[in-house]
DNA sequence: TATCATGTAACTTCATATGTTACATGAGCG
DNA sequence: CGCTCATGTAACATATGAAGTTACATGATA
């Protein structure tokens, strides 16, 4: 199983970066990420380090993207976040002397392998700005039809 | 990340008992699994759901295969330890409502399926009786391996 | 009926992700 | 300069889930 609601979460902020025009605190993240301050700066702290979004201190401190949302893939996304790799299995005790250790994992190496380049394939497929769009395509949607909605009741 | 170190352990135990040719015992299992019995219990239950092992009471009682190891796939036993899905991300609060979420779902959703979908295309590739083959061929050639040391040493 | 083995509930770790508190650091503003 | 705002981070608390453990019931076989 694959971990994170923090890839989604980080989402959420980020796109509320992309929409916001000046730095955003980590109090006003927490709001939208669902959680708290602290832990938006350690989350964020990983996309910093991968050159995703600035922090500045102080007064009209926050966080900034440090990249065009066109250039940033949820792929760049997903591995700042944290999740090194999907596929982490077994290799319990990690006895590379066993028999039966060195069968399975043969066997399976491969595919995670594989499985985790289909995953980051699809995901650098995506960038943040094409999901910023297709987010306001979906608020316009919504509020025409609210709007529908009161012309109905007029 | 993909939890099981289930699906390794498993596969040790059902090499076992390929091996074995009489009932085995969760006691015994424990040991190859390197757990304890009722931990191994737990486990196979879910295997003897699916119709993949039986179990035995009593006197001569224990663990055996329910079905030839060429017609078990890796597949099969993965779905049978439990994990029902690989991919189980975000939607920590399964906020429907959210437009943000709708947008990051959408995005997201059809990516997992795909990446479930080869997983289990791979592991349905590899019978368990191919596990075992390659493991016995692992054996051989070790033991090969020490002859020719013990030769030397003469 | 004594023993062996599974079946299962209940409880106890143990690991990890997440949340929280507290305080240090640095940036701007009066 | 000192005040406030914001991040940076350590230390601790809580929650969740997997794995391990104990205890006892059930069924099979000798």
């Amino acid at each position: 199983m694959i971990r994170d609601s923090r890839l989604s979460s980080v989402l959420h902020g980020l796109l509320h970066m992309i929409g916001a025009g000046e730095p955003v605190t980590s109090e006003q993240l927490a709001q939208a990420m669902a959680t708290n301050p602290v832990v938006v700066r350690r989350v964020m702290a990983g996309l910093r380090e991968q050159g995703l979004v600035r922090s500045e201190k102080g007064h009209g401190g926050g966080w900034t993207l440090a990249r065009d949302p066109a250039d940033i893939t949820l792929a760049d996304i997903y591995r700042a976040v944290g999740t090194p790799t999907i596929v982490a299995m077994g290799h319990r005790s990690e006895n590379p002397g066993c028999l039966v250790e060195q069968a399975v994992n043969d066997a399976l190496s491969g595919t995670f392998r594989e499985v985790e380049a289909l995953f980051l394939k699809r995901l650098g497929a995506v960038t943040l700005d094409a999901l910023a769009k297709d987010f306001k395509r979906r608020l316009a949607k919504h509020k025409q039809s609210l709007e529908d909605q009161i012309h109905a009741i007029k």
